[in-house]
Order: structure tokens, then sequence, then C-alpha cells
RNA sequence: CGGGGUGUAGCUUAGUCUGGUAGAGCGCCUGGUUUGGGACCAGGAGGUCGUAGGUUCGAAUCCUAUCGCCCCGACCA
């Protein structure tokens, strides 16, 4: 029976295996889909709790030391100032804020009454899903001058949102790390400043710690706020569309992306006769008009959709052919909106879904809008039939400009694929990411609902301009491992490791194959490098895969075979080849390797 | 919240249709043989079959309820 040596007086901070904690696994539990979630798991980096819920076991904790640290390093570089805020909010904080109804369903409340004694009440506390209601009125108390602008503050820690539905391991938890930053200042040109640096230093953190990011045009969805940027991860199993262009460098999120379809210069197609009613029996859907005998394309057909918004209905006009972006919607200003029911559509419109149309004087009561919003590819149709609003008719020879009473024009349509760029007219293409940092220009919807408010050098006072930005770091460590990793295990890149340098010692029994370890560990260590040495009694086998499967980027391996011949083995685990070390140039040969690695991610 | 699936040892799972002593592989423990890509032999520990009711002489298996988890959708800063 083979015995580990102990030896506890091995120089520096390294780890032995045999004395420390990675749990790593052949098979990967049943729950785990994606491969990144598979190898968070079998590579020991986390378990999970419950739904959402994960524990960071020591090497899954050492990742998110490295990335919280670096990601510091470059926000700091990027002017922000760190502090911490508490998990634990003042549930007032967020009904004095702009986004209590919105934002309350993801919240976590917090009791401190006892079970039951609330009833149907609001919570005393809730847990932060993000810290605009709580930096927000620190700011005003504490700052009222432009001298003391601009200021950018941040933290890392961990954020609380109740997920309908946590998926695909740390990607989408209930409770996660962030970083998350707050600027602050005296106006739209400075804050624009702000956001630019901060973009800077977002892509500064990723090409750090080895990510292949991309910023996309975003929408702000609830945060609201003028412009905004996602980081994106791309990867298959991402959750969300980048739309982009490689000729003209234009990437936006579905939700934002727009095309070139309509020409800028296109002049509005003449009428091409009166409008002529026209019977459909039983025709309610697109395709069904389509078919033979009507036979109008789809590209030809006005697509009526009813919403209602803030509690009043409005219009929705689409081609036929075109998808609705719900998002787009965001623009019209609404707090809150949905699509209508039957039961609200029939009363304003006459008709049923399927015999809708915007078209001027057939609308029953045409009063009750809040509006007809039209999406501007419907002047592309020019002379287009649509629903009569009353069930079973449609019309004919309807022209956009002359028929539609549109309240508005926009770009309400989702993008699709091989679309002209809008920059460059080349075709877009699409592909799936991972969201793993946003960043918006909010301006002062915050600062106005919390009164954080300056003095300028005129002793006038202006709200406070700002900016708030996110990275999800423990979701971009599942990026990490989404995007670096191969059939046998993860490839870390060198700055996001748990560790760099992996020494694995084949038989640790030899007092000579130990005291090389210590040597090759105190140079790696000499050198800047974080070394773990596998000093197990295992099989060879065992040891390689394990290697393998938990990607430390350089391995080197010390076996009683080598040892004879007076070498060791250097690999890097995202190459195939072994080299041999002359023992003379060990202590060389492993400097020099990790300076290589260092000066390589350092880019 | 809607649809689908699933729950058996630490992990992966067979058995469920057709009720009759709960099985395997991995991992773990002991001994031996091995020793450069997840070894082999022998022995061993480990399961109130998610939970609660019900049907039955008898339930992992059938019925009801409930809980957890996974997937799709809705939703999602």
């Amino acid at each position: 029976m083979l015995r580990p040596v102990r030896d506890v007086s091995l120089a520096g901070c390294m780890k032995l295996w045999s004395q420390y904690f990675i749990p790593t696994l052949k098979e990967s539990p049943s729950d785990a889909e994606i491969a990144s979630h598979k190898l968070l798991i079998r590579a020991g980096l986390v378990r999970r709790l419950g739904g959402g819920l994960y524990t960071f076991l020591p090497l899954g904790l050492r990742v998110m030391q490295k990335l919280t640290q670096i990601c510091r390093e470059e926000i700091e570089r990027g002017g922000g100032i760190e502090l911490a805020m508490p998990f634990l909010h003042p549930v007032e904080n967020w009904q004095q804020g702009p986004r209590w109804t919105a934002a309350r369903e993801i919240m976590f409340r917090a009791d401190s009454a006892g079970d039951g004694k609330r009833g149907g009440r609001e919570p005393d506390y809730v847990l932060g899903p993000t810290h605009e209601e709580v930096i927000t009125p620190l700011v005003k108390a504490e700052i009222t001058s432009y001298r003391d602008l601009p200021k950018n503050f941040f933290q890392i820690g961990t954020k609380f949102r109740n997920e309908i539905r946590p998926r695909y391991g740390l990607m989408r938890a209930k409770e996660f790390v962030m970083m998350d930053a707050y600027s602050f200042d005296v106006d739209d040109d400075r804050a624009i400043q702000s956001y630019l640096a901060m973009k800077a230093a977002y892509e500064a953190f990723f090409k750090r710690i080895g990510a292949h990011a991309i910023a996309v045009e975003a929408d702000t969805g609830v945060m609201g706020g003028s412009f905004s940027h996602e980081f994106m991860v791309p990867a298959e199993v991402g959750d969300d569309d980048v739309i982009y262009c490689d000729a003209s460098g234009y990437a936006a999120n579905r939700e934002k992306a727009t095309s070139g379809l309509v020409p800028a210069d296109l002049t509005d197609a003449a009428p091409e006769g009166a409008t002529e009613k026209f019977a459909t029996p039983g025709i309610v859907t697109i395709a069904a008009l389509e078919a033979a005998p009507y036979a109008v394309a789809a590209d030809q057909q006005f697509k009526t959709l009813v919403f209602i918004g803030d509690g009043k209905p409005f219009l929705v006009v689409l081609r036929g052919s075109d998808e609705l972006e719900e998002a787009k919607l965001g623009a019209l200003g609404f707090t809150l909106f949905r699509q209508a029911t039957v039961e609200e559509i029939e009363p304003v419109m006459g008709a049923k879904p399927g015999s809708l149309g915007a078209v001027r004087g057939t609308i029953k009561s045409p009063e009750a809008l809040a509006g007809i919003f039209a999406d501007q590819a419907i002047r592309l149709i020019g002379n287009g039939t649509t629903g009569a609003n009353q069930d079973g008719f449609h019309l004919r020879h309807v022209n956009v400009a002359r028929d539609l009473a549109i309240t508005k024009f926009g770009d309400f349509r989702r993008v699709r694929p091989g679309e002209p760029c809008p920059k460059s007219g080349q075709p877009l293409q699409v592909r799936r990411g991972i969201e793993v940092g946003h960043i918006f220009k909010l301006g002062t919807k915050y600062s106005e609902k919390f009164g954080a408010v300056y003095t300028d050098d005129q002793k006038q006072s202006h709200p406070m301009v700002m900016g708030c930005y996110g990275i999800g770091v423990s979701r971009t460590m599942q990026a990490v491992i989404e995007q670096g990793h191969d059939a046998d295990g993860i490839v870390w890149p060198w700055n996001a490791a748990p560790f760099q340098v992996l020494i694995c010692v084949l038989d640790p029994q030899l007092p000579e194959a130990i005291e090389l370890a210590k040597k090759l560990a105190t140079a790696a260590e000499r050198a800047g490098a974080d070394v773990l040495v596998d000093d197990r009694a295992e099989r060879p086998g065992v040891k390689f895969k394990d290697a393998d499967l938990i990607g430390i980027p350089l391995r080197l391996t010390i076996g009683g075979k080598g040892l004879k011949e007076g070498i060791f083995e250097l690999k890097w685990r995202a190459q195939k080849d072994v080299a041999k070390i002359p023992l003379a140039e060990a202590e060389g040969r492993v400097a020099a390797a990790v300076a290589e690695a260092q000066a390589k991610a350092a880019g």
C-alpha cells in the first residue's frame, strides 16, 4: 500500500492535493445539462445546495477570488472607488424608488416579524437584487457640490434575484456574485465619459481573464436610461441572440437590433385604387390569407396587434411577414404593457383578432386608443391587405399614407439574419451569447426620484447624471469554462485558473521525486504562479485524468522513470506535446515557462 | 404560471407496464497482485425505493395528494 509523503514544511503557499479538497467525479450528475455546468461539478468547483444555489468548493472559490481581484483592479483603474453596501435593504428604499412595481416580483423578502405575523403586508426587508436604491440616497446625503463630482462607487458582492427558472448551474442562479458600479456626474457629457471609462475597464477585465467578450448595443429594459451595452461571451448555450456584422463591426442584442431593410430615402407608394372590402369567411391568420384562393403574400399584409399600456389599449401595426420584438415597445414610454385579451379587443376594434386593421374609419372606438404605432417596414408594403374590423372581412388596396391613421412610426420588428446591416449593408449574422456584463447610461431617473442633486458654480441645483454597471462574476466563471474546455475537461486561461501550475508526482513514495517537486514548486512560485502538487498515492492514469479535468494551464510531471533519465516533463493543458526537461535546467525552464504564460496572458 | 419528464446507496442507474425477499457499475473500507492515461482478484459496509395517505394477504411497482429536481414555453436588469 502506497502512502503519500506528508511534508507540511513545503515552501510558499503551494497546496498538496492529498491535504486539500478537490472532489472530482467521473460521471456528471443528471441535473447538469451543458458542458460548463457538468465541468463545474465534475472538477470539484461547486456543489448544489438547492435550485440556483451553489457552494463554492475550495477550487471554485480560488477562481472567484482571481476574478474578483482582477475585476477590482480594472474597475479601480477605470476610476471606481470600492465600498460595500448591505445585502439586506429596508423595503422603504425600494418603495421610494422608481421601479418598485416592476422589480418587487424578482426580490426575495426577508421578514423580521416572524412566521405569519405580517400576513399579506410588505416585508420589512428585501434581499438586494442590485443597489441603485441604496447608493443614490447615500450620494444624496453625502454629496451636494459639483466640486465633489464625478464619483463612481463600486462593490463586489452577492446579489439575490428570485429567478423564475434558475438554470445551468451558475449561469442563472438565485444568488450570485456581481460587481456593481454607479457613476455620478454633473452633466450628460461627463456621464458619457464615465460610461466610456467603464466600457474600457470592462474590456480590459475580460481580456485579462482570458474571456472573449464583445460589447453589443442593448436594450435598457426596466433599468430605464438612454443607452447601454451588453458584454457577451459567444456560446451556443447563451440565452441571448447577438445580431452582428463583421464588415462594419455592428453588434446588438436581439431586443435592440435593427436593420437597413427600410431605406432612409424610401418614398411612400401612391394609392393603387380605392380600398375594397372582400369576404374572407373563417380566415383569421396571415398564413390562411396567403393560401389560395386569396393568395396575398405575407409581406403584403398588415398585421395589427392590440396591447394594453398603463390601462389603455394601443395598436401595433407590422408587416404580416414580420415578428414583433416586444422589448422595442419599451420606447413608447408605457410603464407597464401587455397583450390585450380577446374580451378587451372586440369592444374597441369591433372584431376579433384575425380580422383587425388600422384603417381610418373602420375602428369601432378609435377614441379609446392611446395610439397606433407602426413599424416603419409597413411602408415597404405601400398598398396591401388588412382586416376590416368586421369578422370575416378584409380590405385590399390599403395605402399606408392615405388609409392608415398612424400616430408614430418606429422600429418594432424583430430583425432576421441575412437582412442588410444598418451600417454596411452587408448581410447580418446571428449567434448565441452569454451576457456577462451590462453597462447603462441611466440619466437622472434615480437621482430625480431620490433627490440626488448638486449645486453648480452658479449656485444652481441639478440632478446628478448617473450610470450603472454590472459584471456577473460567478456567471463569468462559468462562461470562461463554456468557452475553454475540451473532451477531457476544463482548459483554464492563465489568469482565471485556480492554480497556474500543477506538479504531478507519479511516484510520491520516492523522496527524490518529492525533493524535485519542492524545487519546481518554489521556482514556479518565485516566478509568480500558484502551485498545486498532486502528491496522492493514485495510479498515473487517475492523476492525468484529474489533471485534464481540473484544467491547470501548466503541468509538470515527475516520475520514477524520468528521474532515472534525469528529466521531468512539461506540458501545457491547451497543447498536446510534452517537453522533456533535463533536471539541470529545471528551475530556469520552469521560471521561463511561467514568464512566457504571464506575458501571453497580459496580451 | 402553463406543458412535458423525473425522483431507487455518495454518484450513474436497472427493476415500475404485468404487485411477491431491492440489483448493478463507479466511489468507499479490508487484504493481496499491480503501477506512465480513470488496473485486477477476493472480501465488506452502505437503501424506511422523495414524503404522506389509500387499495391489497402483500406495494419501489397500482391510486390520490404533496414536495424536490430537470427540460420546453411564458418570464427574466
